[in-house]
DNA sequence: CCAGGACTGTGACAATTTTCACAGACTCTC
DNA sequence: GAGAGTCTGTGAAAATTGTCACAGTCCTGG
């Protein structure tokens, strides 16, 4: 399960694609395929595809490729999204209704046990099998469900609040929808899906780049997180 | 407003956080902020904010900071966000209806002007001051209202189909929700705001690094001057 | 069981992004 | 108005990420 070496930003979130495609390639029948192929389907460069994954083992058959059913389970082991996890929703409004109805999550293992709010006209009610809570209740329930991640959809003023309990209550892994910086201690993870920056950077492309001769080629991803990692053992040659 | 270099990938989106930051400091009645202080409060050092500006021209004051009112209007400026932008929505979902009533797409100057979905039961619906609309109106509709972005907040089956019409009625930024590969032309801006993603990162998170000892504690430098910072140290390698 | 073709895993290399560190600009004080 | 201090803008170095190219492995067909 330990990579083999230092494990590029991105790379993981190129995997949960790789893990999409393999979904749609094992429904549509095909058993195998080849770092090419497969890079043609996710817009990624065959190399990148077998070097992401070098990190990780060796799922490829050489002169044949990778089989879909083994390496899908392979990328699953990795994300460790090969079982349930159970999430914590803060916030009930538009955002978070939207979220707690979203299928995507639960078809990837991500399963909304509990939503907190602080609008007491809310409390108590039922929401797609789960019952409303008071924000005080955190705590406890965090604890007593086993919820290991949290996500947040409250106003940016109480974003770090909310973030701060989450985390009291021993919560390590954080997706936030406010539009405010939140600071976590070292140990927990945090990332930020701030839906505006996306459509100021599409304005931006408008103003700027759209008018501009193309030279463009591609963009992609957005994220946040650190890491750091020393330890590398090169090999001779 | 030509670029003096090469804009890294990732400064657009920082830029759009240098700008909350510069909101908040402007309520709080801050007139000048230097780069270190900006940095310590969006969480990116002092260097990465002046190398971004410097992209984009001069705005700092040697010796003083940046004025914070001055700053915010170039970011505007450079972003294109010192006007209002159409916006279309496409879906009308549980998602497609968060977005529309998400208070921060206004606030930051992009209005959503057209809702399509090709739910009849929903068509002629207003929503938010806008009517709900039959998917087959997109081309009118983006014409006639001068809608330059558009929002793609259905299923994941669907989401190619739309994109090519979004792109035939002459929409050239796109920001898509639904959890699909999605392929334009060379020209337009596409960016995939890919929710389960996030969760399947901070998966990763929990499985791997959130387990493995955090021996990797040497990331942040402490002002202890303790070796190669007090005299002018070069090291070779 | 051998030859030829397909394809992975990986060093070496290239490109890009971030950090460093410092010259020069500006301010303030005395 | 000189000196001390602050802070920007920016080349240059360092770090990180992505691409290339190929040795070596594994089929397949004859």
């Amino acid at each position: 399960m330990g990579c083999k070496k230092r494990v590029a930003e991105g790379a993981v979130a190129r995997l949960s694609t790789y893990n999409r495609a393999l979904d749609e390639l094992g429904r549509e029948g095909v058993e195998i395929v080849s770092s090419d192929e497969l890079g043609e389907r996710v817009g990624y460069s065959a190399a990148q595809i077998r070097k992401d994954l070098s990190c990780f083992g060796e799922f490829g058959k050489a002169g044949r490729g990778y089989y879909v059913k083994e390496l899908k389970e392979a990328i699953l082991r990795i994300l460790g999204t090969d079982r349930t996890w159970n999430v914590a929703l803060v916030g009930a409004g538009n955002l978070g209704s939207a979220l707690l109805a979203y299928p995507g999550f639960v078809e990837r293992g991500f399963k909304t046990v509990a939503v907190f709010d602080n609008d007491l006209r809310k409390i108590g009610k039922k929401w797609e099998d789960v019952i409303l809570q008071d924000i005080s209740e955190i705590p406890d329930k965090i604890k007593e469900q086993d919820i290991q991640i949290g996500i947040i959809a409250v106003p940016a003023e109480v974003a770090q609040q909310v973030a701060d309990m989450l985390i009291l209550s021993g919560i390590r892994a954080i997706l936030n929808f406010a539009p405010a910086r939140i600071v976590v201690p070292e140990g927990v993870e945090l990332r930020t899906a701030d839906l505006s920056r996306q459509l100021e950077c599409l304005s931006y492309f408008l103003t700027n780049e759209a008018a501009v001769r193309t030279e463009v080629l591609e963009k992609r991803k957005t994220a946040s997180g650190k890491e750091d990692k020393a330890g590398e053992s090169r090999h001779y040659r």
